[in-house]
RNA sequence: UGGCCUAUGGUGUAACUGGCAACACGUCUGGUUUUGGUCCAGAAGAGUCUAGGUUCGAGCCCUAGUAGGCCAACCA
């Protein structure tokens, strides 16, 4: 067994610790708590990790339950895109629970707590009740009601639950304290009238609970033993434990584990946005086409686009977690799905934009089966033909009349080889009327193993079948499109997001199913959408090969983010000078006696207008202190005149208490 | 004019109190290659927000400050 000593995260940490105090390995219990009120996005995902991925580290049931206690805005449509997308991901829950199956017993509860005079019923308007709640820097004042009798707000509660009231007249609410500053401990309310058609329970109910008192009294019920949630919750845990421990006295034989909450940051991807509400005004407003549009975040958007499973869980696996707030680059979502279908997805060869090849020694009527490797990360992915033509498409970005060496492509008077072909030579062009080149005449080679730089992909003209190819960019263009107060995310909509085309694809793709995933040599991941017609294929882009030849080409553009990055030859003196310093009082003495000498190298490099502002130093940096001390002493030795900056320097370092620093000061 | 939370390379996460702060993505070099992909080798980039304190020794503990986030829905 290897003793690979994975670090843990928080979370673990602290069932680590819960085990190691006493709490038996089998009452561990987790569970994902989603309100079916949208779609799962990848945010989403991050939870579900968590928690679904702690239920497989333990061993440890997990359950699936849907706090449905609003049902002005859940649909079952929800709850089953819900499931759909959880299963798809690969996680089994448990149980397949709802909060509104324990309406009853959480009715029983509030009866109790009013009994004991926990509970009220309130009967302003909400605005009165707002008012008297204070602000986050004001105390609350009481309600009117807070101190009706027992059997008074026992009568009104029932007849809420009878239907006497219409909504909005009256609420249960906690007692608890209205000075509280935390505000959610303002007697907040436990029970409001709503006339709502109900998803599970129908028209049973008139009244409904509130989250904070239906979702921690639902961990209880479960035995949940950590109740894992997004930092937001934070301020209501003291509630969550309030609402718990008095119904702890209530069932506590029936019901031995109290659960703990804990809270941890949730995931920000860049260019997206992860609210639920803002998703779905994308979907309302029609600027895509559906939950599981491809450039959504959603899981459903995902698994269009072509994402797999694994590749997500990797993601999520590799993002972690903590408390800080945090906006993953996308860069590292596309990297796991690269990473997954570069050993999974076949190669195929497809032309988005083609321009036509004659090869002009090629007989008009020949036609040849080459053979060409499915994938070369797979052996077992096995071999298959490819025809060939003298007519056939490249790319357009393939070709250009004349160009640099640094352009390994093909050019007049240039070879390039074809992907399980020959090596073609181009030797003319034709253009139109407009200057633009309409074919490329080229000769062919039968040699093939000849080094050429380039290899590009093509098609058959003959044979190629066409398809319909989406290709999509990020939807926003603000890397994070929600965190502007001053602008509504919809006007950093990317209104190139998405680009129809139409693709020549090797005849081989006739036979592709939906959902099947390809590589487009040298092009991207692709994947056969649900679109797709008998004779009419659709192809989703995944994401695109990383492609370093596309980087070197803007020039003058952007590279903004990336800072100055001096090339490595050309670092400056003083700046090794600093890379030294930091160093130097951690090394061992040898080394650091091999650093004092390339220091002193160094010093015959260095001016005094250099090195003067290291004299600010802070008195905590001493390694740097010391490397501009040995510097300062070189520049002394050879003339330099003393000042009062370079007095203070030295003075201040000797009564430095690193004794290093004071050894070299005292030289002086 | 409150409470709570957070602060480590460009990004995200590590670090049992102690050997030159680790890993991944990203960036840059070079090599291999019938994908400018993959793969391989290497590099740059952090004095752990600031200032004090405790300690032989602090990224980790304490104090203060600074910055960011969250909290006033009959939403979850």
């Amino acid at each position: 067994m290897s003793e690979d000593i994975k670090s843990l995260n928080f979370i673990e940490h602290i069932i680590e610790e819960d085990l190691a105090n006493g709490l038996p390995k089998d009452k561990l219990r987790f569970r994902f708590p989603p309100e079916p009120n949208g779609y799962l996005h990848i945010g989403h995902t991050k939870a579900i990790g968590i928690s679904f991925g702690l239920g497989e580290k333990y061993g440890a049931p997990v359950n699936l339950r849907f706090d449905d206690t609003n049902p002005t805005k859940e649909e079952q449509e929800y709850v089953d895109a819900i499931k759909r997308d959880i299963a798809w991901l690969g996680y089994k829950w448990e149980n397949e629970l709802y909060s509104s199956d324990y309406f009853d017993k959480l009715y029983d509860w509030a009866v109790k707590m009013i009994k004991d005079g926990k509970a009220y019923v309130d009967s302003q308007t909400s605005e009165a009740m707002a008012e008297q709640k204070g602000t986050p820097t004001q105390p609350g004042t009481n309600s009117p009601y807070r101190n009706r009798s027992i059997e008074e707000n026992l009568d009104l509660f029932n007849r809420m639950k009878a239907g006497e009231f219409p909504e909005g007249t009256h609420v249960l609410r906690a007692k608890i304290n209205m000075e509280d500053p935390n505000m959610l401990m303002r007697d907040p309310i436990m029970y409001r009238i709503l006339y709502a058609h109900h998803h599970r329970t129908g028209d049973k109910w008139c009244i409904y609970p509130m989250y904070d008192w239906t979702h921690g009294e639902s961990d209880y019920i479960e035995q949940i033993s950590h109740s894992l949630c997004s930092l937001e919750f934070k301020p209501h845990r003291k509630l969550y434990n309030w609402f718990r421990d008095n119904v702890y006295e209530y069932s506590s034989d029936s019901l031995p584990l109290p659960p703990k909450q804990r809270e941890f940051a949730r995931l920000n991807l860049s260019y997206t946005i992860m609210s639920k509400r803002k998703l779905l005004r994308l979907v309302n407003e029609g600027l895509v086409s559906g939950w599981d549009d491809p450039r959504m975040p959603t899981i459903s958007g995902l698994r269009r686009r072509g994402y797999t499973p694994n590749s997500i869980k990797n993601f999520i696996e590799k993002v972690g977690v903590a408390k800080r707030e945090n906006i993953i680059d996308v860069s590292l979502l596309e990297f796991c799905i690269r990473e997954d279908l570069n050993k999974t997805a076949n190669r195929v060869m497809a032309v988005l934009n083609p321009l036509k090849v004659v090869i002009t020694n090629y007989p008009e009527n020949k036609e040849e089966l080459l053979e060409a490797e499915n994938n070369q990360e797979d052996e077992s992915a096995g071999f298959r033909k490819v025809p060939f033509s003298r007519e056939i498409y490249i790319e357009k970005e393939d070709f250009k009349e004349e160009a640099n060496k640094k352009f390994f492509r093909l050019k007049l008077g240039g070879e390039v080889r074809l992907k399980n072909a020959y090596i073609i030579r181009a030797n003319s062009v034709v253009k139109d009327d407009n200057g633009e080149i309409t074919e490329v005449h080229c000769t062919y080679d039968t040699d093939t193993s000849k080094r050429v730089k380039g290899t590009l992909h093509w098609v058959s003209i003959k044979h190629a079948i066409t398809a319909e190819i989406r290709e999509y960019d990020r939807l926003f263009m603000h890397e994070s499109p929600d965190g502007d107060k001053e602008k509504d995310f919809m006007e950093f909509l990317n209104p190139e997001s998405l680009k129809i085309k139409t693709g020549y694809l090797e005849p081989s793709l006739s036979s592709a199913n939906i959902g099947d995933r390809f590589q487009f040599q040298r092009l991207g991941y692709f994947v056969v959408d649900q679109d797709s017609k008998e004779n009419g294929l659709v192809f989703n882009k995944t994401v695109g090969l990383r492609d370093s030849w596309a980087k070197q080409k803007p020039k003058p553009q952007n590279n903004n983010q990336n800072k100055p990055n001096q090339p490595p030859q050309k670092r400056s003196a003083i700046s090794v000078l600093q890379q030294l310093g930091k160093k130097y009082t951690n090394l061992p003495e040898e080394k650091q006696l091999k650093a004092k000498a390339q220091i002193l190298n160094l010093a015959k490099e260095i001016s005094y207008e250099e090195l003067e502002p290291l004299f600010g130093t802070a008195v905590k940096k001493s390694g740097t202190r010391i490397a501009t001390m040995i510097v300062l002493k070189e520049l002394l030795k050879k003339g330099l005149s003393r000042n009062d900056s370079i007095d203070e320097f030295i003075a201040k370092a000797r009564e430095d208490k690193n004794q290093l620093l004071v050894s070299e000061a005292s030289e002086i």
